[in-house]
DNA sequence: TTATACTTTCAGAAATTTCTGAAAATTCAA
DNA sequence: TTGAATTTTCAGAAATTTCTGAAAGTATAA
């Protein structure tokens, strides 16, 4: 079995950006090769296309399952475990969104949201000041969050076309009031 | 020097955090720590209350500056360089946002990009079709993102407040159309 | 049940990243 | 200029992460 050029740069690609999205280098080219794939792919497929090692397949899959990214397909009278994308590229998408917010913002608004807790004497310290606004930032990026992500791709793309527009009108709306433009801003 | 306690744990779980977020430990600490101090610091303070080489910091300041996290201030008579951060809260985490985005998602919508350039023959390979969904993601969401991040933090929360009301009232005109309910998505 | 086809585990090897600290380079007051 | 104060550099050490492959575990066809 071989890849084509097209897809051996894509595998590559993701092999190398792979620890830039919170994962291994193979777990990257997995995720690359499966969603490319056709048909579905076993261990050994895997294993001979990347020339990585039978327990890495092994490791990686279970990466990949554990992020909700793939899902494994069997074939009656075939023992073998079959790995298949778990939707399309706008669902895989959501699901990296939501599972590295999970990895990188909340374990944060945890650790904050105990912080303030505690320093509820020396309200006016620079630190608490500094605290209590990442905690109203990591609560309202939260909430946001949470709910776009969970909108449907079709939505969700609806949404980002308005996006930018929406953040003109609001601009637009500030510029007309006095004592508020952009250059004042320090 | 000495740091309060409540600062060493947010230091601490920064410097845990910061491989998730792109840089090492010693980044993250640094970061966490100027942005709590009220005074600005220079490298030796900075090396003594992280009990880290006075090298390391000459690094981690260097990767600071690239980030634009923080700015070097100097005072007359005083050789010696003192860090501080570069903006609110909110300005900082506009900056990482704009950092990771170059880094985590420009590199991939150029290779993407070609990719589909020269896939135009196999329009209708699965792979070249999956390679244009990504394609047209990347694209939707670089746009939308550079919009968004480049508000005023003022405006940015306001328009983060609508967010999901927004969303909210796409998916109920959706609702309202036969033949498109959540329910039934694949 | 048994044999076999497969998956998982995990100790240690390999690769990669981070950190140290001494030497080199730079800066600036005198 | 000079030289003391400071920052930067970078080779190698240390720490961390990833990968291998053989052994153990599991599931299923017969």
């Amino acid at each position: 079995m071989q890849m084509s050029a097209e897809t051996e740069t894509f595998v590559v690609h993701f092999g190398e950006m792979a620890s830039r999205w919170g994962f291994n280098r193979t777990v990257g080219q997995m995720l690359a090769l499966i969603v490319l794939s056709e048909k579905p792919l076993n261990a050994d497929d895997i294993s001979q296309l990347l020339a990585v090692s039978r327990g890495n397949v092994s490791m990686a899959a279970k990466e990949l399952q554990s992020w909700r990214l793939v899902k494994v397909h069997r074939e009656p009278g075939d023992r073998k475990d079959y790995l298949v994308a778990n939707g399309s590229i706008w669902d895989l998408a959501q699901q990296v969104m939501a599972e590295r917010k999970k990895r990188e913002v909340d374990p944060t608004l945890s650790v904050v949201r105990g912080l303030l807790m505690t320093m509820d004497d020396q309200p006016e310290s620079h630190a608490r000041q500094q605290i209590q606004e990442m905690n109203d930032l990591l609560e309202l990026f939260s909430k946001w969050f949470d709910d776009v992500n969970n909108m449907q791709p079709e939505h969700l793309k609806a949404l980002m076309k308005m996006g930018a527009g929406v953040g003109r009108v609001l601009e637009m709306t500030q510029r007309l009031t006095p004592g508020s433009k952009k250059q004042e801003r320090p």
